[in-house]
Parts: structure tokens; sequence; C-alpha cells
DNA sequence: TATGAATGAGAATTCATTCAT
DNA sequence: AATGAATGAATTCTCATTCAT
């Protein structure tokens, strides 16, 4: 019977998620009550108790599920067959057109992590560890190829590019005079150009 | 009789925003109750409405003072008499080096702004759009005089920056390993280079 | 299983009502907290606020019960099968003595009406304005068959005779010298001798 | 140098009562804060506590000037030397035009007496009683001398005649179709049609 | 699997009043 | 005669969570 992932007929677990990823983007974590979630999701809140256990979880699973997909593309990219070069400039550029396409994750994702339990918190951060720690990696293979320019720290430069890709979610418009496309491309252009030798 | 900016003996709207902003950055807004900045502050709560009509023009003024300080350094640097590539290089590396030293200011602004009342936002919006193009324009200086790069939209080029400073707040600690002045001196190398025709 | 009305066993929001009810009258909408609304009524905060929208909707509701019954009263009086002097009488009597039935929703009634948001005034207007006009039809009635003097506007008439039914919440006490039932009469007979031509 | 009782120049005391006068009426006496009050008079809350002793006096004081108003000009009234039915038309004819004239204090009157204090309430009530005597005596006589009908205690007359009085403030609007001396007249008529024999 | 009544702690804000100057 | 900073208690309302059904 259910066809679409958002409509009425979606699994519960599904509609409370896509309602609280919508609501926590757009008046924040604190702002958002759980009544507010369980109507937008046209369910009760004995519902969302029975799917997750606290309004904590609803957040922790909304990172976890932009985690997984990051962290799969950038696996993805980075394993290629390709120039280092390239294989940087095309995860560069991957994270900003999946960040924008998810622009509602990454606003939650940016502010709100400080809004998990000390616990959760640490896990969400080694799981961005991770991911940080993989992008390093590619920056240091071209570093040590001679491709890339050693002059600024490696770990210095993956948070300047994501210091961009987080700051997306304050300025990207989808109606602004850049595309998606455009904009990854510039951003990575600007990356690959300050890591030239 | 007064003689620091902190101790008891500071005047009250003072404490009482040197405690709003250090527990703003610590715990957010949302989670920093009233009744906490006034105990901090060692006031009453009708000392604090008494200065500040809500818990919302403490945020404003903490927003104020750092537009302002930010605006004031950027108008010097970029008024300077030195080569463009050189004032927006001071310019990049001070703003860096600022926000480093505010850094509680600096994690405020960047995760609460959403926090403010469509008009006091639509005020603050204002404000950081003339910071934003007083920087542009020095990069569209460099542009047409030819010793930047035009391959990148100079819009983009800023909130390439301003991205990376904005994310200092999330990864800098005063005990890393790089001083404050070496991040600052990175991040405005890594913007030049980029910018390298 | 429930018994009483006012009990501990009648449902929680009838409890609630009741104890407005009487707190309203005897301290004035405004003196009166929600706090103690909900203490004499046997229940939280919480369970008002699930019932109720707000303090002013516990008002609210107090007129409507009270709107409600006086309209049904007056249709039944004014339909009935008499001359219109006697039909008008049993009206102006039967109001008094529903009124001072109802003492407590009488003060509320008339000295806490300006206590409502003006949309929420607007719609007590409105049912008042019925009540008044089914009145005043009575005594035109009579002034255009003959048996009433129009030496005197109808609407003025109305205001007559309300004006001694709002007064009885402050002069009126159980324990005086005349019963309910004396004192309707008089107020009636008062209205119609004045009526007489 | 003062020349009106109102504008900025007046006495402080009276520019006081005058603000407190409106505020109360427009809002009632417990919406209406003594920061309004002082703010509306054009002095400081230092000010009013210099000239009156608490929020409640200024109450008082309203109270206490329409008192001596209406008392003196019933006194007149009755005291005149002219049949008792003239003396009652023209003092129940002059409480209206005087109620309207001074609107505002009678809405206060009505609305906000059950806000003062027990003793204060009973100086109040005390010299209400003292009016309504005089007024019911003016009633007694005519019954005694035969010409208003006895069927009524004079006590409820007087009520009867008060509670379309004090509905004044409820329904009167300067721009209706009535002039205040035409209300006036028609009330004053009634309680004289109401009282024929 | 889901309901919805009820809890209880805590939120921001208001306000009459005082008092040193 | 008048100021205005400061108090502190009270106010309405919100909310995540629980639990009997």
């Amino acid at each position: 019977m259910a066809k679409a992932t958002d409509g009425d007929t979606a699994p519960v677990p599904q509609r409370l998620l896509a309602a609280a990823t919508r609501l926590f983007a757009e008046q924040g974590y604190d702002r958002t009550s759980v009544q507010e979630i369980v109507e937008a999701a046209g369910v009760t809140k004995g519902a969302l108790y029975h799917y997750f256990g606290s309004k904590e979880d609803l957040l922790q699973e909304v990172y976890a599920r932009v985690l997984r997909l990051q962290q799969e593309r950038l696996d993805a990219f980075a394993d290629a067959d390709a120039p280092v070069e390239q294989r940087l400039r095309d995860a560069a550029a991957d994270v900003v057109v999946t960040t924008i396409e998810n622009l509602d994750d990454a606003s939650i994702f940016f502010r709100s992590m400080h809004h998990l339990s000390p616990e959760k918190n640490k896990q969400v951060r080694v799981e961005r560890r991770r991911y940080h720690e993989r992008f390093r990696a590619l920056v240091e293979e071209g570093q040590h190829s001679g491709v890339f320019s050693t002059a600024t720290p490696a770990d210095l430069i993956v948070d300047y590019h994501f210091g961009s890709v987080h700051h997306l979610s304050t300025w990207y418009r989808p109606d602004g005079p850049l595309s998606q496309q455009e904009v990854a491309d510039h951003l990575a252009d600007l990356l690959l150009r300050a890591l030239r030798p």
C-alpha cells in the first residue's frame, strides 16, 4: 500500500524522522517540541516513544544517517582508480553536492551537535574523526607524492575545506546565481588551487 | 572604584554581558536560563530586566559587540597603504586571530543567530552584509588589477574564507599544536595561494 | 462511578471549572492564580493546560455556560403561549432567580468580561446581543400591541432591567430580608409598572 | 505658569491621578502597572511614591473624589424646595448625567472596588451607604406622603435605580442615538413611572 | 502497536516597592 | 522634591516523559 517515503502511508518511524529533520532544521532542536514532531508526522506521542527512546535519539538518528551516507561516498571516491588530485577533487566536490542536497541535515549537524549528551556526542565525534582522517589521508598522499604543496599541515587543509562545506547552510540558496554543481566545482577548484606546489 | 572588567566591582550590565557570553558559548542560548546568568553575574533577575529588555536583547548585545569590533579592524586593514595582496592577507589573518581571541563570541555568533527574532535577525544580517561586502571589495580590487585569479566569483571566495573562520570554534584548541598566529598565517596563506592567477 | 459534581470523583475539567468559577467570583480573575485553581481542584498545572489552552479559556468557558443557560430559559419563556405582559414578567423574574442561583457566574460575568482578549470578547458580545434582542423583541411586541407605554425606547428598557440584574451581585445576600423569589417578583413588578401606558 | 488641569504643567499629584484614572478605566486596576502610570504622567516612580503611599492609595483617591462629588450633588437636590416627586426625579436624573460625564470614574468604581484592601473597602462602603440612605429617604418620604406606591421596599427601589446607573458604563456611548440628558430623562421617568401608585 | 491523560520541574517575564543619593 | 537602580516574590505557561489501557 505504501508507495512514497513521506506521505501518509510511509512507516511510522520514517515519518517521524522526516518530520523531525525538517523541524530541527527550521527551528533548531531545542525549539522543536515533541508535540510538534508527532503532529507533523500525524501520530501521537505514545507512538514516538514506542520507536524512539527519547527526543535525543531522534537527533542521533538524523546524524547517523548523514554520517553513514557521507562516509560511503567518501570511501567510494577515495578508493577509485585515478590520480590522487582527481580523487581529492571528486571527493571535495561530491561532499558539497551531497551537503547541498541534504541542507536540512547539514544545518542540524553543525548547529545541534552540542545538544547531544556526552556519550552520544562522543560516538558521533568518533565517526566524524574517521571521516576526517580518510579525507586527510588523501591530502597527505598527494603531499608525499609531490603533487600538493606541503606548506600547510594536512589537518588544517581538511578543516579549511570543511569549514566552507559547513558554511554552505548559511548562505547557499537554491534560487541563487550558482547551481549545486557550479558551487561544488568552484569550491573543489579553490581547494586544489590552494594545494598547488 | 572599579578596576577589573569582570569581578564583583564591574558595572552590572558588563557583568551580565560577560556571564551571558560565557554561558551562551558553553551551553548554547536555549540551554542557558536567565537564572543561571544572574547567578553567574551575582545579581538578581530584576536587575537583568532593568538593563535588558529580554534574554534575546542580551544575545543581540553580544553580537553587536563582535560586529563592531570586527568591522573596525577590517576597515583599518583594508584602508591601509599597501599592495592589495598584502592588505587582503593582513585582513584575512587578522580576522582569524580576532576570532580565536574571542572564540566564545564566535561560537555564539555562528550557532545562535537563528535564535534571534526576525527583526533583530535582519538587523544583524544587514551589518554582516556590510562586512562581507567590504571584504569582497578587496578581492575584487585584486582581481581587477590582475594580481588575483578571476576563476572564482569574489562572493564565493569570501564565503570560502569565512567558512574556515566560522569553523574555528569547532576544532581550534588553545593547547593544540598550532598557535593563534600560525593558524592565522596558514589560513591566510591558503586563501592567497588559491587566488594566485 | 462519579456521582457528585464537585468531589474528588468528578471529571477533571469539571473540577477545574468549578474551582475556577468559585475563585474568580471571590477574588477576581486577575487576582486568582492558576496555581490556586489547580490546588483547589486537586490536580496539577499540567492537567489544566491539557484541557484548557489558557487561563483565559477557563474564563470563557464560564461565560459560555452562563450564556447558554440564560438564552435557553429566555427562549422558553418568550415562546410560551401567554399574553405578552405575562411572558415578559415571567422572563424578567426568571432571569433574576437564575442570576441569584448562579451569583458567582454573574459576578464574574459583569466584572471580568473586559479581561477577555478582543476576539473572545467579541464572541461573547455577539451572544449577549442575541439575548438582548430577544428580550427587546418582547418589549416591542407589547408596545406595538398597546399594552406597554411607548414613552421609552425598548433598548433602554432592556438595559434598565439588566442593570438591576447586573447589580444583584453587588447587594443581594442569601440571608437578607428577601427571598430569591420575592426579589424576582419585586423587580419584575417594577419593570411592568414602569411600562404601564 | 500652570493653567490647565491636565497638561505638562499641572501639579504632579493631579497629573498622576488623571493618568491613573484613565488607565484604570481603560485596562482595569490590576492590568495597569505603576510604570505605565508614571510614564503617562511624565514623572518617575519615586515621585509617585512621594505623593501616594501605594498604588491602592491612588485608587482610593479616585473613589473619594467621585463619592464626594456625588454626595454633594445628591444633598443639593434632596434638600431643594420642591415637591418630593420633583426632587427625586431631579436627583435620579442628575446622577445619570454626572455618571456619564465621569464614565471613567464610574467604570473604575463598579469594577475595581473589590481590589481595595478590607479596611479601605469598608471605608468606601460606609460612604456609599450614606449616599444610598439619603436617596432611600427621598423614596420613603414620597411613600409616606402617598405620592409613591408602597408596593416595593424603598431599599430595593434604590438598588433598582442604581443598577441602571451602574450599567451605563457597559452600554452608553457618546456617539449613540441618545444624548446624556435624554438618557437621564428616560431613566428618571422610568423610575417615577414605576413608583406611580 | 498505539493512545492520551497526567506529571512536575523549570522557563521567561512582570511588578510594586524600597532606598541611597 | 525627585531619581532610578535593585529587589525578590509571584505569574503564566511549556515540555519531555510516563503509564494504565
